[in-house]
DNA sequence: TGCGCCGGCGCC
DNA sequence: AAAGGGCGCCGGCGCA
């Protein structure tokens, strides 16, 4: 039998680019009640590396990755056993153990007492205040006084002995650790009662991955001072250029906000009193004026409009620009939260802007060389993995195992032709054939989540300016009648001619795929008048309890890809931290946005960081095609080095098929 | 003044 | 019958 320890350090406060400040002390607790210590310094180093030494011991804690980092940074030479005890399946989180049997009651991200999402605090979904008020009954976060005073302070305490500390900064770690440890226990219990065990099954998986994702968080990722102060300098003239002009009709006021209520007035009247508005809720019944880009270009009023296309450099200037001058003095730290509902990670570093020059500021640094690799069409496998094992075949999984361009495929069905007689139309650019080939590429990304006819409709026109009517030639003027379209709750006006033939489309596009059809018929069937139902994320079992019908399609191929993702994530950061003999030993993982990690490879020797780049992608691929065998002989990634983060970037390679290091072609001409 | 809600928008 | 899913961040606004 394991015996289970729950474990917490106490460090210097965090700063900017230090994730694992200097250790101070650590509490451990046992099962047994008064079994709690409290460890100095250098007693918790032996301890530690003498727990990591025992086999039968397991560690639990409130974000554990944490305290390994801390541990890891204390004494670089644990990382090895770090990395072996992750492996054996030795660590434990109460959050991510929260979040799975949240994930499985339907509940996750909800507060079951109030229905309420749940508060971020200090970045953990579940702090650990919370799931001692869940499982123990107890209101810790009340006391503000009491220990946690000492929360932030255990720097003034280093070095002095623990005989000498006052009360509170002694009861405040023991007592966490004998929360924890309850907490853990407790966890253990509730999940026998639930369905699916609580998916605590996957808790090995997803600590791993935790652990591989907090120690990107703490290397970090650096900004180029000259690039940043570019871009700071373009952003800043735009902005104020749109500022005089709309300050003008209201829009802005003197001192530089947005009036937003003024807006709405001018939204009113551009659109004669009836206005798109956004959906009802609990303090706006009727719902408020909608003044997105989409409803301002679509005003007629000419400021407006212009107002509609501007919008972009608010978002730089505030989201963006801040961070990136802090990353030219001090690594930035994206952070991460492993297990969302779908189980996908998500993370404050995955929606940087492709274009705009917000990526093009990273650069790797001196010594290393950005290494991105990203899975080709990954969501069109796992859809096509999850209807073989959810309806027993895939005419999807044959195309891409017949290296077909499924775009082509689909598109194929639509104009009634074959692939191999459509296929040369499209390689020689004829019109009709690549209109329909992008026409059935929105649909392979956007149908199978559930979209209906509308929203794919307005999706395409939304995102990619895209108007079907004109895509697919039934009318030369787009927009002349239209009609009102539900999406996500929200009232879209939608070129009459564009639904008409995403309906038809959509209909042969389950034609092309006829899987699709199936599950679509089960998807209506579970969830019929509302009803809700559980999905199983196939590949690591993991239940999803509460689905609605989109969510019954889409959960399954969405968390299928995450959890091949993950396990690839872990594998690669292992080596890179803990196998001397890999190529990729001394880089370093720095991202992951869903279906891509990137790395700092190290960049010494062109013919090490080629067989690293190489390992990388092969490891990736190797832990995809194991959670979709049908698919493992179509699953395809590649790695693109470069020196600066950018969507551009691609695989270069020299005659010999060595990978060369990418530059962007504004830089080859200067 | 602080906080929570809300709309809007970036990414996959 | 119809139904995009998943996130995180920011500014404005209204409430306490």
């Amino acid at each position: 039998m394991p015996v289970l320890f729950s474990f917490d350090t106490e460090t210097y406060p965090i700063q900017p680019g230090l994730l694992a400040p200097p250790l101070v002390c650590a509490s451990i607790a046992l099962e047994a009640a008064g079994s709690e210590q409290l460890l100095s310094a250098a007693q918790a180093r032996a301890w530690f590396r003498e727990a990591l030494r025992a086999p039968d011991v397991e560690l639990t804690g409130a974000n554990l990755p944490y305290d390994l980092g801390v541990m890891c940074a204390d004494d670089p030479r644990l990382v090895d056993a770090v990395f072996a005890a992750a492996e054996a399946g030795r660590f434990h989180d109460v959050a991510i153990r929260e979040a799975l049997l949240d994930i499985a009651r339907g509940l996750h991200g909800v507060d079951p007492e109030t229905g309420r999402p749940l508060g971020d605090d200090e970045g953990a979904r579940y702090p650990l205040a919370l799931l001692v008020r869940r499982h123990l009954g107890l209101d810790i976060s009340a006391d503000k006084h009491a220990p946690d005073a000492w929360r932030l302070r255990y720097g003034e305490l280093d070095g002095v002995p623990l005989e000498e500390w006052p009360e509170g900064a002694v009861k405040y770690p023991l007592r966490d650790a004998r929360f924890t440890l309850d907490v853990h226990l407790s966890q253990a219990r509730a999940a026998s009662t639930i369905a699916n065990g609580g998916n605590l099954h996957a808790e090995g998986d997803q600590v791993r991955a935790a652990i591989a994702l907090h120690f990107a968080s703490i290397w970090g990722l650096r900004t180029h001072a000259g690039r940043v102060e570019q871009l700071r300098r373009r952003v800043e003239q735009e902005w104020k250029a749109n500022r005089a002009h709309f300050q003008a009709a209201g829009i802005f006021r003197p001192n530089g906000t947005k009036d937003s209520k003024r807006l709405a007035q001018l939204v009113t009247a551009a659109y004669n009193g009836s206005p798109p508005v956004t959906p009802p809720s609990s303090r706006f019944p009727e719902g408020q004026v909608a003044t997105d880009r989409d409803t301002l270009l679509d005003s007629g009023d000419t400021v407006l409009e212009e107002l509609g296309k501007a919008g972009k450099v608010d978002k730089y200037r505030s989201t963006y620009l801040g961070k990136l001058e802090a990353g030219t003095a001090t690594p930035l730290n994206p952070r991460f939260n492993v297990l969302v509902s779908t189980t996908r990670v998500s993370s404050d570093y995955q929606q940087l802007p492709q274009r705009g020059g917000v990526r093009e500021c990273h650069e790797a640094r001196p010594g290393f060389v950005f290494c991105s690799v990203d899975y080709g069409g990954l969501e069109l496998r796992t859809m096509a993995q999850r209807a073989i094992w959810d309806v027993g075949y895939s005419r999807m999984a044959d195309a891409l195992l017949a290296k077909e361009d499924v775009h082509t495929s689909a598109a194929a069905t639509f104009l009634g032709e074959s692939y191999d007689a459509l296929l040369p139309r499209v390689k020689a650019k004829e019109a009709t054939a690549t209109s329909f080939r992008s026409l059935a590429k929105i649909f392979n990304f956007g149908k199978g989540g559930g979209l209906g006819a509308g929203g794919m409709a307005y999706h395409a026109r939304a995102k990619d300016g895209v108007r079907f009517c004109l895509l697919a030639k039934v009318a030369d003027t787009c927009g002349v009648e239209r009609v009102p379209v539900r999406v996500q709750g929200k009232v879209k006006m939608v070129c009459a001619a564009c639904v008409e033939v995403s309906r038809r489309y959509g209909d042969r596009w389950l034609d092309a795929w006829p899987e699709q059809r199936a599950l679509f018929a089960r998807a209506s069937a579970y969830t019929r008048n509302g009803q809700l139902v559980d999905v199983m994320i196939p590949g690591a079992d993991i239940l999803r309890g509460g689905c609605s019908y989109t969510q019954w399609l889409n959960t399954p191929f969405q968390g299928l890809g995450a959890v091949g993702a993950k396990l690839a994530t872990w594998r690669v950061s292992r080596e890179m931290y803990a196998d001397r003999r890999s190529p990729l030993w001394g880089s370093r993982l720095i991202l992951m946005v869903h279906d891509e990690l990137v790395a700092e490879l190290r960049g010494d020797c062109p013919n090490r960081l080629h067989d690293a780049a190489e390992r990388m992608a092969e490891l990736m691929r190797q832990a995809m095609r194991e959670v979709t065998p049908d698919l493992a002989g179509a699953i395809e990634a590649e790695p693109a080095l470069s020196r600066v983060l950018s969507k551009d970037a691609a695989t270069v390679r020299d005659e010999r098929g060595r990978l060369l290091v990418w530059e962007p072609v504004a830089e080859k001409a200067a």
